[in-house]
DNA sequence: TTAATTTCAGAACGATGCGTGAAAAAAATT
DNA sequence: AATTTTTTTCACGCATCGTTCTGAAATTAA
């Protein structure tokens, strides 16, 4: 038959994410995703189809990894507002935290496929469905009043999600963050019954 | 004596920021900016030394621009929250809103020059510090508690200003703009005295 | 009119980008 | 061992990138 491949294609996944990741789509050029990757031209383009297939690949690569760390904490029972603040307590930056690649990708839409754009549309509605469901949950259960606008406060949490993004370029300090989402979530859950 | 320039140097940069802006710097080439411009390539380095300075000259056209409306709201006499709140409610989204400039810069990071991101993260200190003034004042004369972290504060509100401008791209709706404008501050500013 | 200087116009340059192709190597089957 | 198929290796081609260069044109002064 034929020869084996030599690479793994889920590890070559990882390295590329990690690339597109740091440098976006425009700086990831195909001789660094080939050393990186360790993946042969070739293959690259028989696999993938080459950089803009890799490119999608590896973005749904870490969407997937994106939505497990969403529905681990906002997709636990009981759904409510405790799954909120856990979820934004849980938000921390490494020391060689580098930005958002879902950010990233929507700042370079003039150059990644529509695809690659609708992906992160999509994934960004989810999210927001997450915080919703939790939300309508928490009015049910009389956490929050009846006349909250669950999908209003959905979206301002996820306006937050992406303006902490933002924060982390740089020196992000996880302190100044902790502040940032006690206010952010104090004042949104102030109104008991 | 030598020839004269064909060229205005203000309305080179006004055309090269709105390129930049829409494209960032990797996505702007020389000659689309030759063309855009109508400048020539000599001239382009004879005025800006080349891309890069032309990019950091382009920056600053914007950053001037958009210090010139933070203070117009931000710095009106007298301070406080009313200016902060007539500045979220003035931001919309044009049809042909694009994202913000400041953050393209920020996530090509890896490409730009130091100086431009320099530029970048000192306009959101100042920006920052706009908003720590007006809730200083708000604290002196009683429209916020004496105890107030106006720092924190001042942190959060740059957050969701920055979240706004993702928020932005693709398809925005004013309406949901100022929904998400009043939980974020409707919230913040009920602890009065 | 000539000379000097500066800018314009557009081409050339070297490097680098992405994608393709051919020969060699590997693997299974006959 | 020969054949077939697939992957690896590496070179190549073409286009594009940012920068540099050269001749022409414009402007002023002598």
């Amino acid at each position: 038959m034929g020869r084996k491949k030599a690479y793994d294609r889920n590890e070559v996944l990882e390295r590329a994410m990690d690339l597109f990741w740091r440098v976006g789509y425009e700086g990831a050029h195909l001789s660094a995703l080939v050393e990186i990757t360790g993946l042969n031209r070739f293959s690259l383009y028989k696999e993938f189809g080459g950089k803009e297939g890799l490119f999608e690949e590896a973005l749904l690569c870490y969407l997937n990894g994106a939505r497990d760390s969403y529905q681990k904490l906002l997709g636990k029972q009981p759904l409510g507002l405790d799954n909120i603040r856990s979820y934004f307590h849980a938000l921390t930056y490494s020391p060689d935290y580098h930005g958002c690649f879902i950010i990233n990708t929507l700042s370079e839409k003039h150059v990644v496929t529509d695809t690659a754009f609708t992906l992160v549309k999509k994934f960004t509605e989810e999210a927001k469905d997450l915080f919703k469901a939790n939300l309508d949950a928490a009015v049910e259960v009389g956490q929050l009043k009846k006349k909250s606008d669950t999908k209003a406060m959905a979206e301002y949490l996820l306006t937050v999600d992406q303006g902490l993004s933002i924060y982390g370029i740089g020196d992000p300090d996880n302190q100044v963050k902790e502040q940032i989402v006690s206010i952010a979530l104090g004042q949104l859950f102030t109104e008991k019954l």
